[in-house]
DNA sequence: GGTATAATGCAAATCCATTCGCATTAACAG
DNA sequence: CTGTTAATGCGAATGGATTTGCATTATACC
């Protein structure tokens, strides 16, 4: 049978604090400052195991690789800041999608990545 | 001294007729249509070359890995066919690009990933 | 508490994309 | 043509992300 482990519940933890697309070594790293024995391996083993059951699901950035994040927040686009190397989630989509592309393709969906700087960079940038 | 080789001008050719995004196994398979000792190697060096010289650039593409383009074509968006697996150019764009995150994220830079199928496909599927 | 075994930590193994070493081939200057 | 050496083809090597094997740890049912 499946057991509550307190590395699980310090991945969850993550996420729950950070509300934001995370990377594995971010994970980790957050999730040390919990469960400083957590290992990589688990941590592989236990996304793994949140996507299964539907609390995760993975994203593919084209800056930052494979990302994981909270399911269930409906349709949103990522914004990376260069600053500090973040991703976040931002609610909302204004594009109509079938006009985005030309008489002829047929468009089921969509991907938008932002590049720039974010909030809390821009002000402590002064 | 720089040498020209039938390899080259055979990776060179393929965009040319191609005329959208190819990633590695592409761009080796159509050029050995032209060069049939073709190796992987050889189209590894020669995209690197060509990158260099500004002739090609590299796209992340979420669903495809990496894949190289013609420079020069100014800004546009992706659209890739989950039907044949191709991924092209759509030109334009009117996404309104600071509307597009909220108050206090500075907005520099933007990629949109269009998914569904492409005009070729849908009219083969009748 | 005692036990069975799921889950962890660790290091080694795997996977896949890309690069490299080197013998061979072929551009191109003379 | 001929010689020089850049570029190729091939297979082995690398690098990074992810996975696996296994001894050890710790959860949860008794």
């Amino acid at each position: 049978m499946k057991r509550k482990t307190s590395q699980r519940a310090a991945i969850e933890q993550v996420f729950q604090v950070e509300e934001r697309p995370l990377g594995i070594e971010e994970i980790l790293q957050h999730g040390r400052a919990m469960v400083e024995s957590l290992n990589q391996a688990t941590v592989y083993r236990n996304l793994k195991l949140l996507v299964d059951q539907g609390w995760l699901q993975q994203i593919n950035h084209p800056a930052m690789g494979t990302l994981y994040e909270r399911t269930g927040k409906g349709h949103h686009h990522h914004f990376h800041c260069h600053d500090c190397n973040r991703v976040f989630e931002l609610p909302g989509c204004t594009l109509n999608q079938q006009a985005a592309a030309p008489e002829g393709f047929i468009v089921e969906a969509h991907e938008i990545f932002l590049f720039g700087v974010c909030p809390s960079c821009a002000a402590n940038m002064g």
